[in-house]
DNA sequence: ACATATTTTTAGACCAGTCTAAATTTTTTT
DNA sequence: AAAAAAATTTAGACTGGTCTAAAAATATGT
């Protein structure tokens, strides 16, 4: 028995939502997220649950399960590996390729992905940042932190992001805010919690605490 | 209205089948290249004549209009430019890349098919010397000869097939006839029709009719 | 703790694409 | 040109995924 398009979407979406530490996701958070309403994602939960994809019990919301767990890293690993190769290889901007990938992601061969990662020389991590599984379903764990929690006077490296929008990657873009640049924090504006940063020790920078908190750095 | 991944393959189907010489296209014929029953073949026909994509007369058979054509030409050359990809870029082999270009011909995005084309140099054919349609969907027809049909003490140069099935182009590799090889007919065989043939003047080898019937050459 | 609001599930319907069985049209045979 | 065979279409039903409207369960506010 095959998984559709449609299953691996909400494994994926539920994998996403529930985050690190496994939180239960709850009907409405996945209506919001596939873009359909409650009454079907109840009716496709059942259909997960009794493949034993999922953990449900009505009304109590759902956790992956070991097996759905599985299959979810994969289609992770498969969405993170093409995003690579559209950026790398096909020259692509970081906000361009997330509907793609959405795309290429159920494309089902596991030769396909194996050579294509072995193509794309083994990336430890996709545009935007975020760790790609390996072949087994083990992902690493970064743990990053928010540069809104960065104290006035340290310095940083941008790592990733939080929000993947176009519209928010296309102003991190006209920010000259890039994947692996060097932040240092001048001052913080305690009402707002705006914030004036160096960035490679080159440019001076204005950013708003919206911008802030959807950008991961490692500390230095 | 968005054309389905069904449809795609429908249209993909029939220009297949009616050839160059434009033939009306059976719904026999298409349950068979679909591995769907007659009857759903009828169903998905008068979908696809309701929206102006074939020529559809009751018991008489199917053509593409020219917005079909224009579709199938896009589908068609998405086909052959992810099959350039996974033998040039992943090192599959020209027998194993059917199947997972079948998935991605469907993928939707303008950009990304133009990007590939690129990416890949304006490929003119795909691996097994079938022409690629252009983004305008002109597409070149090369008038190839099969191997069957010259004669003995010419040469030729080894432009396509007309068979498509791993077994078939596994035997090729065996017998190591690969696109752009030199060949020359020594002999033929009158009972059968079976050839001892010379290839790139280093190896002697005989083969089938099947096999002279599926090979296209350019004649020298 | 009780009434209200919110969330979730059930019930019943629809669409795309498929199926089988039966009816109809076309083609072939004699 | 009639009978038989083959191809095609119609009729009616099923599945996967979706919807709306209404019912049921849970959570919240005072």
């Amino acid at each position: 028995m095959q998984n559709s398009f449609t299953e691996e979407n909400y494994l994926k979406i539920i994998h996403n939502l529930s985050g690190r530490e496994d939180l239960e996701v709850s009907t409405n958070a996945l209506a919001e997220s596939t873009a359909t309403r409650a009454a079907s994602v109840t009716d496709m939960l059942r259909k997960l649950a009794d493949k034993g994809l999922i953990h449900y019990k009505k009304y109590q919301g759902v956790r992956l399960t070991e097996q759905g767990q599985t299959l979810a890293l994969k289609v992770i690993r498969k969405h993170r590996l093409w995003e690579v190769f559209l950026v790398e290889k096909l020259g692509f901007g970081w906000d361009e390729v997330h509907d793609i990938a959405e795309e290429l992601e159920h494309i089902p061969s596991e030769r396909l992905v194996e050579r294509l990662d072995a193509f794309l020389e083994h990336p430890q991590f996709d545009p935007h940042g975020d760790p790609i599984p390996d072949a087994r379903g083990n992902m690493p764990v970064p743990n990053y932190t928010k540069l809104s929690e960065v104290n006035t006077g340290h310095k940083a490296l941008m790592m990733g992001v939080l929000e993947h929008t176009p519209a928010f990657l296309q102003h991190l873009d006209r920010s000259g805010l890039t994947l692996g640049c060097q932040i240092e924090i001048r001052e913080i504006n305690e009402f707002d919690k705006s914030a004036l940063i160096r960035i490679d020790n080159q440019r001076t920078l204005f950013v708003s605490q919206e911008v802030s908190k959807n950008v991961l750095v490692q500390r230095l």
